[in-house]
DNA sequence: ACGGCGATGATCT
DNA sequence: GATCATCGCCGTT
């Protein structure tokens, strides 16, 4: 069963340390995998300045500025996938606002040698660990790409759905917080969460300008 | 464990 | 033209 939109419709800050524990489900041609999440981050819309958010709404970004419970899905450094879900904006009226949950890494659960397949690289074989620690990770092991922006995770038919899982780590004290992971702004904002001793969470890197490439004359 | 760096392209100013 | 909500690989402690 998916989550009701009811849980989404609340602020990002308030929908993240929830969503830990519950579990995304991505079915395709190939089967199914799901990821129980262990580590997001919340991102509130055009009050913060590290929310894609924040500069208004663009082509990329519009599924935002829609209803609860969709993916919003980016691409970014040329080759990567990330995954948020929409939760609900900050103005009185829909589509002004606009906050978000990044899902950063998870435990896969279910269709482990098909996420593994997905995540292989070389013949080397990965840790179950590495799956899904990581939101690009998460979204290669899951088959998330730029086609599933805006897809209903609230929807029982849809391919990708946000369903309650088995452990509910929010009532058990396992949840801590920290400052998000390779945002070059407002790095001070406690606002990523992640459960306590779980393996799966992806190790904290805080952001690092790229220095300009040296050209030799 | 930690730091540097290249890959690779959409997006925005 | 610069920036990027990243990752994997390689090097050094």
């Amino acid at each position: 069963m998916p989550i009701s939109r009811d849980f989404f419709a609340r602020h990002a800050v308030e929908v993240a340390p929830d969503l830990l524990g519950c579990v995304l489900e991505h079915q395709t041609p190939d089967g199914l995998v799901a990821v129980e999440l262990t580590e997001v981050e919340a991102y509130a819309g055009r009050s913060d300045p590290a929310s894609h958010a924040y500069r208004g709404k663009t082509r990329r970004n519009a599924v935002m500025f829609g209803p609860p419970g969709h993916a919003y899905v980016y691409f970014t450094y040329g080759m990567h996938f990330c995954v948020n879900m929409v939760c609900l904006g900050e103005g009185p009226a829909l589509g002004e606002g606009a906050s978000a949950v990044l899902l950063r890494a998870g435990a896969v659960i279910a269709g482990e040698d098909l996420a593994r397949a997905r995540r292989a690289r070389g013949p080397a074989d990965l840790a179950s660990r590495d799956l899904a620690r990581g939101p690009a990770r998460l979204c290669q092991a899951l088959g998330i790409d730029r086609s599933l922006d805006g897809a209903d995770v609230c929807a029982a038919e849809s391919p990708l759905r946000m369903c309650t899982g088995a452990r509910h780590p929010a009532r058990s004290g396992k949840i801590l917080t920290g400052p998000r992971v390779g945002v070059s702004s407002a790095a001070e904002i406690p606002w990523r969460f992640w459960v306590d001793g779980e393996p799966t969470v992806s190790v904290y890197r805080a952001h690092v300008p790229r220095r300009p490439k040296l050209v030799t004359p």
